[in-house]
DNA sequence: AGCCTATGCAGCC
DNA sequence: TGGCTGCCCTAGGC
C-alpha cells in the first residue's frame, strides 16, 4: 500500500476530558461526525468508512473517569476503601442476576452473609414447595458446639513454589498434612512438629489435582497430575512409581496432551480411578499396577473431567463431574458410556462432587455459576437438587478451582466449609474468609479469617476425626485449630461465629464492626499492611469477636 | 507504587 | 465446530 494512503486511514483521534460536561462531549462526536461529512475528497470519506467497517473507529484517548468493567462513566468499579463497589451495569457478581449489585443483593444481608437457601423451584407451586419443606426430612441435628470453635490458632508454612491445588490428610497419622501444588510438587508437612516438612519436587512435572491415601498401606499415596500420570508415592522414601502415563510420546501440542483431574480409590475393588480432560474414566489395579480395560467416556467427549468420588458406603456407586457442567451417578458394574444411572444438570462447570461421607447419601456440589447445590438423598428425587445456596466462589483462572468439602466428623452430615471468593470489609481489611455451611439450611455457621491472610483460599480440607482445618490460599499452607483451654461455645442462637486473630493491636472489639466502609485508617486498603513478613513459617494466637 | 503475567473458560463469529 | 478474544475482588516478582 501507498504511504499516503495509511496516512488517510489512519483513525481519527478524540479526547475526551473528565472536565467535560455531557454537553461538550456530544459537542465533540458532533465536530467529529461533521469533519467525516465534510471530507472534499469523495474517496477519503469512503476510506473512513472503509476503516470504520473494518472496525477502525476513531482513537478516543479518554481522560475522563470511567468504570473499568463497562468503560462507561458515571461510576466506577473497584474497591473503595476495603469494599469493593461492583459495576451497576453488569449482573450481581455474587447471585449473577441482573438488576441490583452485590452491595444490594438479597442472598447477602448482614446475618447470613451471601448465604441463603434458595428454591428456584418456580415451576412448582408454593404450596407444594412448603408442604415438602414441612413434611421432607427434618433438619439435622446441629453440629456439636465444640467442633467450631470460637477461637482458633493458625500455623503457616509456605514451601510451596507455586500455588496450593490440593490437600490430603494422612488417614492414621493425625498430624500429618500432604500438599500438592500447581509445579507438581508434593509436601509432606508434620504440623504437629511445625518446622517438619519434606518437598518433592520430582514426583510430577504439574498440577498436583488429586491425592488418595492407599487403603492397604497409609504410607503410600496416589496423586492425579495434570502431566498424565498418575504416581504411587512411598512417603517415607520418597521412591514413586507411575501407574499410567496418557502421554508416552511426550508433549505433541496442547490438542493431543491428556491431563488427570479427578481420582479416587474404590478399596473393595482394588482400583484407582481416574477421569481426564478428554472426558474419558480410566481404571488402574492397584495390585497389579495396570490399567484394566479401555477408557469409557463419561463426560462430554474433549471435555474435562474434574472431580470422581466412589461412594463410601456402596462401592458400585460412583459420581464424577466436569466441564460439561454435569455430574453424574454411576453404576461401577455396568458402566459404559452414556450409561449413567443420574444426571445432576448445572449451569456451569462443576468444580466438584461428592457423596456425604458417612452414608454416603447425600451429594454437594460447587459449581462455577456461584452455587453449591445440595441432593438430601440419592433414593428420592434427583431431577432437582434440594437446594441451592449462593455462595460466592467464582472462577478465576488464576485461583485453584473451589471446592466444597464435607465435614467427614459431622454426623448429621451437614456440615461443609469452602472458601470465600469476593471479600468483606473487616474494619478496613479486605479479607477472603473460609466458610462453614450448615447445608440442611443454608445458614452460614461460621466464617474464618485472619488479617494477616489478605489471599483467597479456594482449597480446604477438614481433618478426618481431629477437630483442624487446613487450609491452602496461594503458596502458603495453614493449620487452624481451637485455641487450647478453649471453653465449648453453645450456639443456641444458632448465630455466626466469626473466628479470626488477634494480630491487629488497635482494633480491640471494633474488629467485627463491619458495617462502615470508610474506616480504613487503621488499615490500608485491602489490609495489604498488616501481611506478615517473609517469615517462612508463623504461628499465631487467636482472639474472639463477635458481632 | 505500579507494571507485568501466568492462564481457564465462555462467548463470539 | 473451532479458533480467537477478552476477562470484575489474583498474587507475586521486578
Amino acid at each position: 500500500m501507498a504511504p499516503q494512503t495509511r496516512r488517510t486511514s489512519f483513525p481519527k483521534v478524540i479526547i475526551e476530558k473528565d472536565t467535560d460536561s455531557e454537553q461538550s462531549s456530544s459537542e465533540e462526536e458532533e465536530e467529529e461526525e461533521g469533519e467525516v461529512s465534510e471530507g472534499e475528497n469523495g474517496k477519503e470519506v469512503e476510506e473512513t468508512l472503509d476503516a470504520k467497517r473494518k472496525g477502525k473507529s476513531p482513537i478516543c484517548i479518554s481522560l475522563k473517569k470511567v468504570c473499568k468493567v463497562c468503560k462507561k462513566a458515571g461510576h466506577e468499579a473497584g474497591f473503595k476503601g476495603a469494599t469493593y463497589i461492583d459495576c451497576p451495569m453488569k449482573p450481581c457478581f455474587l447471585c449473577k442476576m441482573p438488576g441490583h449489585t452485590t452491595m444490594t443483593c438479597p442472598h447477602r444481608v448482614s446475618t447470613e452473609y451471601g448465604v441463603i437457601p434458595t428454591s428456584l423451584r418456580n415451576s412448582r407451586n408454593p404450596f407444594a414447595y412448603v408442604f415438602e419443606r414441612q413434611l421432607g426430612p427434618t433438619n439435622s441435628r446441629i453440629k456439636p458446639a465444640y467442633v467450631i470453635p470460637d477461637q482458633v490458632s493458625c500455623a503457616v508454612i509456605r514451601y510451596h513454589s507455586r500455588r496450593v491445588t490440593s490437600l490430603e490428610f494422612h488417614p492414621t497419622n493425625n498430624n500429618i498434612l500432604l500438599s500438592g501444588d500447581k509445579k507438581g510438587q508434593v509436601g509432606v508437612w508434620d504440623f504437629g512438629k511445625v518446622y517438619e516438612k519434606i518437598v518433592y519436587g520430582n514426583i510430577h512435572s504439574c498440577i498436583v489435582n488429586n491425592m488418595r491415601f492407599s487403603p492397604i498401606n497409609d504410607g503410600t499415596v496416589y496423586a492425579a497430575s495434570s502431566d498424565g500420570t498418575i504416581s504411587c508415592t512411598d512417603l517415607e522414601t520418597g521412591i514413586s512409581l507411575s501407574l499410567m502415563n496418557l502421554n508416552p510420546d511426550g508433549w505433541q501440542g496442547p490438542g493431543s496432551w491428556r491431563m488427570l483431574y479427578g481420582m479416587d480409590l474404590n478399596k473393595e475393588k482394588g482400583v484407582v480411578l481416574v477421569a481426564d480432560n478428554f472426558g474419558y474414566l480410566y481404571s488402574v489395579d492397584i495390585r497389579a499396577n495396570n490399567k484394566t480395560g479401555e477408557a469409557i467416556l463419561i463426560h462430554k467427549r474433549g471435555s474435562k473431567v474434574v472431580g470422581l468420588h466412589c461412594n463410601p458406603v456402596q462401592p458400585d456407586l460412583l459420581l464424577s463431574c466436569g466441564n460439561d457442567h454435569y455430574a453424574r451417578i454411576w453404576d461401577m458394574r455396568r458402566i459404559e458410556a452414556c450409561s449413567s444411572l443420574y444426571e445432576l444438570a448445572h449451569k456451569r462447570v462443576v468444580n466438584s462432587a461428592y457423596f456425604s461421607p458417612l452414608s454416603g447419601s447425600k451429594i454437594v456440589t460447587t459449581s462455577q455459576d456461584n452455587r453449591l447445590r445440595v441432593w438430601d438423598s440419592i433414593f428420592g428425587n434427583l431431577d432437582s437438587p434440594s437446594r441451592e445456596i449462593v455462595h460466592s466462589h467464582d472462577f478465576n483462572r488464576h485461583l485453584t478451582p473451589f471446592r466444597a468439602e464435607w465435614d467427614p466428623k459431622d454426623p448429621s452430615e451437614s456440615l461443609v466449609v469452602v472458601g470465600r471468593y469476593i471479600s468483606e470489609n473487616y474494619n478496613g481489611a479486605a479479607l477472603h474468609p473460609i466458610d462453614f455451611i450448615d447445608i440442611s439450611t443454608g445458614q452460614l455457621v461460621a466464617e474464618i479469617m485472619d488479617p494477616n491472610i489478605t489471599t483467597i483460599s479456594p482449597v480446604n480440607k477438614l481433618h478426618p476425626c481431629d477437630d483442624v482445618l487446613a487450609s491452602g490460599s496461594s503458596r502458603s499452607l495453614f493449620i487452624w485449630r481451637p485455641k487450647e483451654k478453649c471453653e465449648p461455645v453453645e450456639q443456641k442462637d444458632e448465630g455466626k461465629i466469626i473466628v479470626c486473630s488477634g494480630a491487629g493491636k488497635k482494633r480491640g472489639g471494633k474488629f467485627g464492626d463491619d458495617s462502615d466502609a470508610s474506616d480504613g485508617d487503621l488499615f490500608s486498603s485491602k489490609g495489604k499492611n498488616l501481611k506478615s513478613k517473609k517469615s517462612s513459617l508463623k504461628s499465631y494466637k487467636s482472639q474472639k469477636v463477635k458481632r
